[in-house]
DNA sequence: AAACTCGGAGAACAGTTGTTAACTGCATGG
DNA sequence: CCATGCAGTTAACAACTGTTCTCCGAGTTT
């Protein structure tokens, strides 16, 4: 077994998982500005000095999960824009919205915490973590305005108005996937909080489809 | 100045005030569930024993300072109504739409604090803070609701839907007062933040306008 | 096979936390 | 005017926090 590299370097990144683990955990309850080194160490069954080998505060552990969150968000914004992109202009979006709304709620069945983990911390006491979020989410929404620009709808669109578009559906549905969440385990609830999602989105798509009516230049 | 009833009563809620005042300053740079008892009797000067006069917990604080945030907005919200209510109709919207989002800036203006307060805990981790804010906040999208079903635009609408407009613009007015706070002391970006509420108002707006054209009843 | 690296353990530190108990003094109601 | 109520104080508690320093032992390099 010895001689082997990489042994020592698997080793840390799994007490490191486990750190981001355990911590993801005890943020279902609270915020991270009232997360403790000490409480993460304790749940891991690692020394609390362990802690220093991997990050240097809770803060630098937060912005650590937020990479690791809105990774897994990308893969299904990805799929996402994939699927709904194949089918642009096929009919009047109500596939298209019912199939996005859909592929939303799976996201929170599979990730519920990472959702409530950026849905809290977007917001929260924690500068260099909004900071994160708010950066990747601007990406995202950069890559949506993309696909929005390849499609035949968006022609005469000025790119600060696809932006904006992009920006709009981007909170969206951030918002509902932290909605879906909160209404976990009341199916009922669930159900309500998809069909206003559908229901806003077919207002957007609206919104979209009449937004160069009557308007020669944006002011 | 004895037998003069009340002399007590307004210097416990004088004390009682400075709580919720010293709290609300210190959440500028945490989150409720990591604000302690103390820290905030040693903000004010008194003892931290003295705090169990007025609050049970630091999250029953919290639904006090819920109340307190929400009822200025309440405020706010009722001359927003009213101002714009009497323009309904009477152009594109272009105008209403300017008002309403100078009534958001002015309001983010004039208390910074309650708004970062509530963007930061409606998805915070303290749960009886979270169900208060979301319980405030559907009070205020039935009121919006109820005022647009006053106007002529209304005809022809489900309840349901004019109740999913009413939260659109509730939403919306809550995260664009969020992200005009976070730009403050920056000119520019709170100009940006600006148009882009005006557009995103505009796109809603015209969803709004169109959401009955082709569609006898809502699925 | 010896030298080195480095993730993790252990102990100790000064400070902080929430909560309890018994108290003080003044506004209050009879 | 006196007895009661009650906002606020003082002191003390066990528990917990982040951080430093020293050390160990196994993976890694030469």
């Amino acid at each position: 077994m010895s001689h082997t590299p990489g042994v020592r370097q698997a080793q840390k990144q799994k007490t490191r998982q486990a750190l981001l683990d355990a911590a993801l955990q005890l943020l279902a309850e609270q915020s991270l500005s009232s997360l403790g080194l000490r409480e993460v160490t304790r749940a891991v069954g690692v020394a609390p000095t362990a802690f220093y080998r991997h990050f240097r505060d809770t803060a630098d552990l937060g912005v650590a999960l937020v990479e690791e969150a809105l990774n897994s968000l990308h893969t299904a914004l990805t799929a996402l824009l994939a699927a709904t992109g194949e089918r642009a202009g096929d009919d009047d979006g109500e596939e298209r919205i019912a199939a996005t709304v859909e592929l939303i709620a799976a996201y929170v069945r599979a990730h519920p915490a990472h959702v409530r983990f950026i849905a809290r911390e977007q917001h929260g006491g924690v500068q260099p973590v909004r900071a994160a979020i708010r950066g990747q989410l601007a990406l995202f929404a950069q890559e949506v305005k993309e696909q929005f620009a390849r499609e035949p709808e968006a022609a005469g669109w000025a790119e600060d108005d696809l932006l904006m578009l992009a920006g709009m559906y981007v909170d969206h549905m951030v918002m509902t996937a932290s909605a879906l969440m909160e209404a976990e385990g009341d199916p009922e609830a669930a159900a309500r909080v998809t069909v206003t999602a559908r229901r806003q989105l077919r207002l957007v798509s609206l919104g979209r489809r009449h937004w160069l009516d009557e308007r020669p230049a944006t002011p």
